[in-house]
DNA sequence: CCACATGCCTGACTTTAGTCAGGAAAATCC
DNA sequence: GGATTTTCCTGACTAAAGTCAGGCATGTGG
């Protein structure tokens, strides 16, 4: 396939030898691992957790590199001074010579991406950020990953939260969660039901769950897409996951209910196969109800 | 600048992320530099030195690589059978366990980049292919550097007969070099002028040369550019670096003779200051003849 | 309050990557 | 035809990156 193709390419010539290149400036005679994470612990100081899922290092690896930096006197790391907090947690931050080399790395960045920039003429510039942008913004697509999550958990309950926001603004009248039928966390736990997550390099982008009724179709709930990947297809594939575990679990159909301000959730559901059905539930706030047969 | 922002935001993302996974997905076990190495080498084999300046490689450390893949049975390395050949230049190729985990390779590229396009809808896909090759295409001006070579060079020997390859083809009845005033190597030597050879990624793309004739302008010959980056701006570029080349050491002007067919070249020249005058020679092929009086 | 999990740490280790000096054989220069 | 250069090689190193087991303090669920 030709695509393919243009894809191997890009990342061959760009990714590779851009992304080589990077590295090269970032590290200005520190080892790599060093400069990366006096980055990413920034001006503003950052805990040891974060950095070692920001990073993905071993959690000795890290601890060594931070012992080195701290030797150099560029990052102190002491307990988190929250009050109240997890007295096990550290953060790590930066000293006024850290701070000092964490800008010189932000100048040399910059002064790369300057120097990528340098030998086009104006017009060109803009449609290489143009295109740029571009590619970015399809490639979270690909690095957005959808699994099963407790819906007790705090990203869970955060895209809970934000999906109540979002339906706040678009129903007139708003939406108060109290009206609305309750979804309770038991009911989507194996094996009654899931919830599953989708995330963004660990930050929650959507979320979605499905409902198994012993004897009925299972309902898929609160299937919610973040602006930032809106219009990626991760709400398309966060149902094509539902009614998977539906349908592997040995359901033959899924229901939903939905706002007649949904418009663009009302046109994805029909095109993805769903049909409308009458009223099956006394949702307040729903004005359509669908219904899909799962294969097999 | 939004515009260097932009560029960060880019080569974070996309060139690290989908670098890093590049080559895990290359790697598969092995060291990564033997995995390079190995896919480099090819079904079709490689010359040592070529695999030396491709990849960048201490000339020791590379030999050791290729010693581990020989006792893995992976690859073979003997002298280059070509009859009348040098016979220092030694040749890596793949033995049949080498060419089933190039082919390997080959196919976990193919499904990286497979990965990287499967969750986005058809229209998409194409969008983001497009971008890309933008991308790449715009990238490749910046990888491209110009600097001094010995006009007796390989490399600078093949882009004066592509040179006259380009040139036989536009101009209406072709291009005889014989009939056209000859260049002397000497003339293009310093103190008595330079020649200069862009160059992406060691592959010549361009060249131009500069004679600093005494007591009158310096004269700029030879500027090509290969079609691989036309229309990037290396033309441009390489102007200016001659024309700075002859400022520095002290000339006051230059100037170039051309052919009626080069449309583009005419309009750079035009759009870089120059200005047309009378004939200063009588070179059969040129139809302008023009004059750029330099800053300083 | 006990058992267990979690967050961070240290010590001991391996693998990978890469450098540097020099050496044998072939080619080239004068 | 001898000096020099080039190509590839080996041996001896070093630094960086990363893994693994275990330990101590703190937090949590029963």
């Amino acid at each position: 396939m030709d695509l393919v193709a243009a894809v191997r390419r890009f990342n061959r010539t760009v990714t590779q030898r851009v992304g080589a290149l990077d590295d090269e400036y970032m590290a200005r005679g520190r080892p790599l691992a060093q400069a990366r994470l006096l980055w990413e612990i920034g001006p503003g100081g950052a805990e040891v957790a974060a950095l070692r899922s920001r990073l993905g290092l071993d959690s000795g690896y890290l601890s060594r590199l931070l012992r080195t930096l701290e030797g150099d006197g560029l990052v102190t790391v002491g307990p988190a001074d929250r009050a109240g907090g997890d007295g096990r947690v550290r953060v790590a931050a930066l000293t006024g010579a850290g701070r000092a080399e964490w800008a010189e790395l932000d100048r040399r960045s910059d002064e790369f991406a300057r120097s990528i920039l340098a030998p086009l003429p104006g017009r060109r510039r803009e449609r290489l950020v143009a295109a740029m942008a571009e590619v970015e913004r399809l490639l979270v697509a690909s690095l957005v990953v959808i699994g099963p999550c407790p819906p007790g958990d705090p990203r869970a309950r955060a895209c809970v939260r934000a999906y109540a926001r979002d339906v706040g603004r678009r129903f007139d009248g708003g939406f108060d969660p109290a009206l609305s039928s309750p979804v309770h966390d038991e009911a989507l736990v194996p094996p009654a039901g899931v919830f599953l997550l989708a995330s963004l390099n660990g930050e929650p982008v959507g979320c979605g769950a499905v409902k198994l009724h012993p004897g009925a179709p299972a309902e898929i709930k609160r299937v919610w897409v973040s602006d930032q990947v809106r219009g990626l297809g991760v709400g398309r594939r966060m149902l094509d996951e539902l009614e998977r575990y539906a349908a592997e679990r040995g359901w033959a159909a899924v229901r939903l209910d939905t706002n007649r301000a949904l418009t663009e959730a009302i046109a994805m559901y029909r095109s993805a196969g769903y049909g409308e059905v009458e009223p099956y539930n006394t949702e307040p706030y729903a004005h359509y109800w669908f219904e899909k047969r799962l294969a097999q």
